[in-house]
RNA sequence: GGCGGCAUGGCCAAGUGGUAAGGCAGAGCUCUGCAAAAGCUCGAUCCCCAGUUCGAAUCUGGGUGCCGCCUCCA
């Protein structure tokens, strides 16, 4: 079965076929200004599962995101702290990877940074001169839009209709008001760079194109990024890019939706964010994956502070769920074996399952629509095991129960807390020894005792569930 | 003014032609020393109007409302 996604570039939703050994990628990456919120949250999730399920289907990436970590944001914001602005930047990419390794993100292979790629990006300047699409006024570069006649493809405008609605004054260099900057003249106490035009820095925009030819070369898969960046950012990017190779770009334009707080979206500028750090002191990242995922990447995304206690229930059943699973096959020895019954039809519905969850995640990478299929294989995991015998133990049909979800939900999704992961190698066999105990005490009707060795460990964020198939601990999240 | 998107039960959210996944909340029941967990049962004709079709939440046209982009933004 082939993968399809939708295509900004076409508006359509196309079959994936991938060129060469590994699948190229360019992220756009953040400007490093300020703290990582959940708005830069939602694109690193949504393509590491995209990632991580690309792998589990068999395909390689490689994978580029670049750290624009020159701009006048930066620029400004450093000023008013009275740092340096690379030192500033340094700062603020670092707090971005660190929030992202704390969010299970995994890393690009490559996080490429402006400021050590200023030769390229004056290389690529040079050539779209020599090419007739940029123009030197002043020591400024700017890209003339006329002369790249497909310009507006991508977000679906023309040239005249987004003239209407330039609301900004237009600086008087510029042949025609939507030409934009591929280098900017250096201003009194700016970092800069010496390049053929004098000292500057190259404009915003140009970094991408120059990135990504660099390290995926003219043509690769996908491009992706929020949908803001659509017009003018990624328009520009395929104007000069385009125009320098006279290539396509990319295969496939993939852009997410925007997270919305109080119904307006989250970013910096309106200064309505959250950030990653601060929510991750409150709830597991798990969790907050969880809440990213249960929507399609493409729509909008409403927040706000119970939104993650609202979801949190459903998030913890399913952990539930696969951690009682954990426990069962860690303490049988399973073999494969012929089942029959009540096992094989779970088996089946196991089947079904990954085929449905698979089916889902094709389709443009519908990972809402994954959830809900993983729900209702909990559901049927949930009733086998309510009908198992008091002693029952693990069989294989469960087995591959905790398989599945231990590769969909905890390897690709990420969305599965572990228990073990709480708990030192020492104490596991401890608690299994106190709920024996326990459960003698009960069968002698030594209830008092039973419920402080419950209780106690209730304050220790164990909890105690005497279920029909015996007792159960596990972690308070 | 232009471009794009959205509008599904109390809330969240899939579903793009064949008669509404899933989650949360709520109600009842089962199990049970208690607590918890789990299981079973119960809910919508899909913003409005008009069309196309044997048949539409899904297609077309027209409204209404909301969001994003057209300036930095994931």
């Amino acid at each position: 079965m082939p993968i399809y996604i939708y295509n900004t570039l076409t508006g359509k939703k196309e079959k994936l076929t991938g060129s060469g050994e590994a699948i190229g990628i360019y992220v756009c990456g953040v400007t490093p200004y300020s703290d990582t919120h959940l708005g830069h949250a939602r694109p690193s999730v949504v393509w590491d599962v995209i990632k991580k399920y690309l792998h589990y289907r068999g395909y390689q990436t490689f994978h580029v995101q670049n750290f624009t970590d020159i701009d006048d944001k930066i620029i400004n914001r450093a000023q008013e702290l009275e740092v340096d602005p690379v030192q500033l930047a340094a700062h603020y990419s670092n707090e971005y990877l660190e929030s992202m390794d704390a969010l299970g993100v995994a890393r690009a292979d490559l996080y490429p940074k402006v400021t050590e790629h200023i030769p390229d990006i004056i290389t690529l300047i040079e050539r779209l001169i020599e090419r007739g699409h940029a123009y030197v006024v002043n020591g400024n570069v700017f890209y003339s839009v006329l002369s790249f006649p497909e310009y507006g493809k991508l977000s679906n405008q023309k040239i005249e209709q987004l003239q209407a609605g330039t609301r900004f004054e237009v600086d008087p260099d510029k042949k025609h008001p939507l030409d934009f900057a591929l280098w900017k003249k250096a201003k009194p106490n700016e970092p800069a760079w010496d390049s053929p035009w004098g000292k500057g820095r190259p404009g915003w925009h140009i970094e991408c194109s120059a990135l990504s030819y660099k390290y995926l070369g003219p043509e690769f898969d996908f491009h992706g990024g929020g949908c803001d960046l659509i017009f003018p950012h990624h328009e520009n990017e395929i104007a000069q890019s385009e125009g320098a190779t006279g290539k396509p770009l990319a295969k496939y334009w993939l852009h997410n939706g925007m997270i919305n707080l109080k119904q307006e979206k989250m970013s910096k500028s309106l200064g309505n964010i959250v950030t990653v750090k601060e929510i991750l002191k409150a709830y597991p990242k798990e969790l907050i994956r969880f809440f990213i995922l249960s929507n399609h990447y493409r729509s909008e995304l409403e927040f706000h502070d119970q939104k993650l206690d609202e979801v949190s229930r459903g998030w913890q059943r399913l952990n539930d769920c696969v951690n009682v699973l954990a426990k069962m096959v860690d303490k049988a020895k399973i073999e494969p074996e012929p089942l029959s019954g009540d096992a094989a039809a779970l088996a089946e519905a196991i089947r079904q399952g990954e085929a449905r969850f698979t089916a889902a995640m094709d389709d443009d990478f519908n990972t809402a629509l994954a959830i809900g299929v993983l729900f209702d294989l909990l559901h049927q995991v949930n009733a086998y095991i309510a009908k198992l015998d008091h002693k029952a133990s693990a069989d294989y049909a469960l087995y591959q129960a905790y398989q599945l979800f231990a590769t969909l939900a905890g390897g690709i999704f990420g969305i599965i807390k572990t228990d073990e992961h709480k708990l030192s190698g020492l104490s596991e066999p401890l608690l299994d020894l106190l709920l024996e105990l326990r459960t003698e005490l009960r069968s002698q009707k030594h209830y008092q005792l039973a419920d402080r060795i419950r209780d106690r460990l209730a304050e220790l964020n164990v909890v105690i569930e005497d279920t029909p198939q015996g007792p159960r601990w596990k972690i308070r999240s």
